[in-house]
DNA sequence: TGTACATCAGTGAACGCGCGTTCACTGATGTAC
DNA sequence: TGTACATCAGTGAACGCGCGTTCACTGATGTAC
């Protein structure tokens, strides 16, 4: 049987923590293996040896940064009652993340249209769909009791993201936007949007 | 004084539409000046004659597809009266827009975190700044006259487009999303987040 | 406890491919007189 | 009307750079007995 050594583990955080800098600094046109490479202070081989390939890496690193997001979205929505209360969570949930963890953030946008993402589409399915679950979970009685509004599957998800995901593009394109105020101003909006 | 010729202006229509066609089947990876210039039938110099640059023409593809869409809302909103028909003008025309120009749209979107749209901002801009302009006199009055909310700035467009545009994302990257059924269900549900 | 050994982890020079770009040139167009 | 000429438009082989990847190798770790 194979026996992992420690020092593996701390060598791929340090190439995903090297990864997301040089992603941070010299946008999706300086993100290379070499940048990364220099940037981590490890080997050329030890990122091929740990991630196969470079768009292995860049998959496992839009894996944790979306995990990030994610688990913080989750954590505040389990924390409220009411789906009003929900909805304020989940969006200030989001825009906090958004501005505490700006270059994960923008390395999740910026994958958008990647084709690392495709490629290693069961990987990043394994990691959101719990996610995604404890989610539905908590939103399913509030819709069963009436309170919120009954909408084909992704149009909730729609009313709920979209504004917070549009206004974080904008933010981490570099445009003048207020997020904290956005924080406070959106979620009574979007609460309108689902109310039943 | 230079004298432009004709055959000029159709060269350059068909390397947009042979980097479009590239674009749509090749994605961002597939999408090279090389690949371009085979599809288009015209010869690498005359891209270059033209545009300067191969991000030239990206941006410029950018810049038409762009107009593109911006140019089916204005026209659909310009026909309302009505806050709530001009909540509805708008979501049907973007969506009706990306379901019938999806390689446009697919490029926009995909454009996002581009290098050639900080590069040629002020081209863009100049290309936004009066469609833009229409749909805020537009709103203007109705905001006035209390119908609307009146959030700051960029939080009305984000509840309006925000949706849609994130909807449209997801369709454009193969999921099994409806826009037609969308197009009917969402328009009343931004109007509720809009309405004063 | 100590030594042998299998396997994991790490190294970095070298490679080949494909990218965006250049440039010296020919051909086409439209204006001047 | 016809010819001269300036400029626009179009051509494609060639170039150099930097990208992702490979590979033969050394060193470190942890288990077996």
């Amino acid at each position: 049987m194979p026996v992992k050594q420690r020092r593996g583990e701390e060598t791929k955080q340090r190439l995903l923590d090297a990864a997301l800098a040089v992603h941070a600094s010299g946008g999706v046109e300086g993100f290379t293996v070499h940048a990364v490479v220099a940037e981590s202070g490890c080997s050329l081989g030890s990122l091929y040896h740990h991630f196969g390939s470079f768009d292995g890496l860049a998959a496992a690193l839009y894996s944790r940064c979306m995990a990030g997001l994610l688990d913080d979205i989750v954590a505040a929505l389990t924390r409220a009652r009411t789906p009003r209360s929900g909805v304020r969570a989940v969006v200030t949930a989001y825009l906090g993340h958004v501005a505490e963890h700006a270059d994960g953030a923008r390395f999740i946008h910026a994958s958008a249209y990647a084709a690392y993402l495709p490629a290693h589409a069961e990987m990043i399915a394994a990691m959101k769909a719990p996610r995604m679950a404890r989610m539905a979970e908590w939103l399913a009685p509030h819709i069963a009791a009436g309170a919120v509004v009954d909408l084909p599957d992704p149009l909730i998800e729609m009313l709920l993201i979209g504004p917070v995901a549009e206004l974080s593009r904008r933010w981490l394109n570099g445009a003048d936007v207020d997020l904290a105020r956005a924080a406070k101003l959106l979620p009574d909006r979007i609460w309108a949007s689902l109310q039943a």
